[in-house]
Formats: C-alpha cells, sequence, structure tokens
DNA sequence: TGACGTTCGCCTTTTGTTTGCCGTAAGGTA
DNA sequence: TACCTTACGGCAAACAAAAGGCGAACGTCA
C-alpha cells in the first residue's frame, strides 16, 4: 500500500475513529470542519487522494458512503444474494429461497452487489457460458462497454453490453447470431453492471 | 457491507433492539411513532434503503417481516498463491513476488490448489478468456473431458483438455486454429486439474 | 373489515461533485 | 542558477443528486 501524507494520514485517523465511534462515516462537511477546512473541495480531493491509494472505497455521490479498506491481511469471504436466473430476452427469474454465494470481498465495490445464474448461450461471444455466475453491481448508469442488466421497456430483462451513442442507447449482444439493439435512451434502465464471473467446472 | 447514514444507522438500532425484546419486528407504524414521523412512505423508504445495503431482509408485503442479516458473519476466503501464468504452448511463467488472489473456500477441493492467469485466447472456445484466473487442483491423474495442466516431455506445459485414448493421450486445444496433440501416455505428465474460474471486469 | 404494507407525487435538506484559481515544496533540467 | 513540471494543500461558488420527509390513495392478507 502507498505511503501517505501527514495530512492523509490525519483524515484516515479520523475517519477510523468517527466510524469505530457513530457507526457511519462522517459527511464531508463534518471532516472539514474537524481540520478547520473551510472548503468542501478540500476534503473531497483528500477522499480522493485516500481512495487512489487504496485506504478507503466510495460509492459515487453517496452520502457518508466512506468506507475503510481493511489493511494488511486479506482473507474475508462475503455471502452475496443469488438474485436468479437471467438469460438474454427474458426478464430475470428470481430464485424463491433467497440463496447466497460466496466471493472474496475485494471482488466487490462499494454499492449494493448481487448475483445471478446465467442460463443459455446467448453470451458465448463474451466467453460467458450457460450456468456461470455473474457478479452484478446495483447501479443505474453504465460506462461505454460495461455488460449491463438493462431493462428494455419496462418489461424485458436482457445481459449485453452498453454503449451510448447519440443519444441513443446499443445493447450489443455477445452472439454474432443476435442483432445490436439500437433504442432511445428513455427505453432502456440500467440494472446493474457485471463485475465479475466465476464458474466451477 | 454498505456504509449507512446516520438515520439509517439509527432506524437499525432500533430495529434491533426491538427484535431482541419483542421477539418479533415492528410495524412500520410503530416505527414512525418512534422517530416522530408522520408518514408510513418514509418509514418505507427506510426499510428499503436498509434493504438495497443489505442490513434486513422483508418479505413482500407482510406484516412485521423485517429480518436483521447477520452482520459482518460472511463465510470465509481463502487465499491461494497466484503461481504465474500459463498460456498454451509456453511453461508456466512463474511470478517472482508470490502474490495470492482470495477464493471463497467452498471454491477449493480437498487438495492442495493454486491459481493461474490465463494468458492469451488459447482457451476461447472453452469460454477461457485473457487475464482470467483459472483455479487448479494439484492433481496427477484426470478423467476424460477435464481440463489440465499437463506437462509435455518435461519441459512445455499446457492448457488443455484432457481425452485418454487407446493407450495414448490427446490434448486438445479450445481454439479451432490449434491441432489436437495426440502422444503416447508416458509422455504427458498431468500437473492439475481446473476446477474454477474467476474474472474481473 | 381492520390492520398493515405499498406506491405515487411532490417537497426540503443534506451531502457530494465539479470547476477554476492560488501558494508551496520537491525534483528534474537547461 | 533559473526554469519547468508535478503533487499536495487550500479556497469559493455553482451544481446535482441522495436522503429524508409529507399526505393520500391503493393493495393485501388474516
Amino acid at each position: 500500500m502507498q505511503p501517505l501524507t501527514r495530512r492523509q494520514r490525519e483524515i484516515l485517523d479520523y475517519l477510523a475513529e468517527f466510524i469505530e465511534h457513530h457507526g457511519y462515516s462522517p459527511s464531508l462537511e463534518e471532516i472539514g470542519r474537524r481540520f478547520g477546512l473551510s472548503s468542501l473541495a478540500t476534503v473531497h480531493k483528500h477522499l480522493g487522494n485516500l481512495q487512489e491509494k487504496g485506504f478507503i472505497k466510495r460509492a459515487w455521490n453517496r452520502s457518508r458512503s466512506v468506507e475503510l479498506v481493511p489493511t494488511g491481511a486479506g482473507g474475508r469471504a462475503v455471502e452475496i444474494p443469488l438474485q436468479g436466473y437471467v438469460a438474454a430476452g427474458d426478464p430475470i427469474e428470481a430464485v424463491v429461497s433467497p440463496e447466497t454465494v460466496a466471493v472474496p470481498d475485494d471482488f466487490l465495490g462499494a454499492r449494493a452487489t448481487y448475483a445471478l445464474r446465467v442460463r443459455g448461450r446467448s453470451m458465448i461471444d463474451e466467453q460467458i457460458r450457460d450456468g456461470d455466475l455473474v457478479i452484478v453491481e446495483d447501479r443505474k448508469t453504465a460506462e461505454n462497454g460495461e455488460m449491463v442488466i438493462a431493462l428494455l421497456d419496462g418489461s424485458e430483462v436482457t445481459l449485453k453490453t452498453f454503449h451510448r451513442e447519440r443519444g441513443r442507447i446499443r445493447l450489443q449482444p455477445a452472439n454474432p447470431a443476435l442483432e445490436p439493439l439500437v433504442v432511445d435512451a428513455d427505453r432502456v434502465q440500467v440494472q446493474g453492471v457485471v463485475i465479475g464471473l466465476m464458474r466451477r467446472y
């Protein structure tokens, strides 16, 4: 892990103490007040640096979402819910009895995460096969090229790669037999972004 | 687990205390009363947020069905060594500084296990792509159809599927551009069998 | 039917993000 | 030595999005 500056160390220590104390992280304003900083931008920059150096995690634009990254030893796993099956073109099929699967905790981002089991061969060209488990981070927006769980017209759920093009959205299936789907942005709602994949033989 | 805001923490604490006390969870109205909230919609939203962050579970439209998700717990993960890179046709390239990767412990079998990072597109037809991590169980024998790390003539290490055929062994690459390799059994030594795969996006 | 949970607008407050701009210190280089 | 570049620490204001809140209508289940 990268070395910290004095200021960064101070702020990190304060974060640790605050979270220990309250059970939730301080707001930027609270941090700034503690250190006599009048501008939140300063605090923001500090947190950015701490994050870049790997000491904290943050969810974007979320209140009090600072999380300390456990230093040193790893070796933790987290149980995340297995929400059901996903097959291109069909709605997600929810699992009745909420199962969970274990994933290494460094797999996760800062937001809510769940797993879906892939059914069918629709993503075969992205090297995703029937039975694979995709790890999905619950997000409403995506970057170009990311693989998303997308809700189309409020009804149909698909697993495709996401591309924003001149105000429209292209959903690219990973199977040459299937056509890309280009639709107006307001017909597509991103439900989550695939951040990982696990397979057993 | 996701960080909470102050209000969310307060409500979660109240839930915990109430359930501890009564053996069942409070109604929305009771929660609202406790916090001086006049609208149940507010309470409902809070519970939704807590659920999204993974702290509680609820049955849909059921009275007093809030359930606390055991905090912290979670399964265990195991650190296994990342031995290096493997690319069909090349020897395993040992990593200089012994890294490790975390995998959920139920991924593992009873034997020694390690990870290799896949280099190249040689296994593309088995839906294994460049950069993937394969989890390998250290074994000297394999069943037909299993994917193995095989040592050929004591020098060359490859990742292929294993087939025993009339006293000879066929090593089948998963790329149509590559020829299968059929050799006498004594020229092939199985080093391990692939039991899992992990990928990050 | 009554007790509860759910959903829908709509609003306010809290909180994080972004964009400039400034000063200082450290390191490289002409 | 003078000069340039880069990283850190800081300020202010405009902005955008969660979080928190309200009331009312609507479902659902025992």
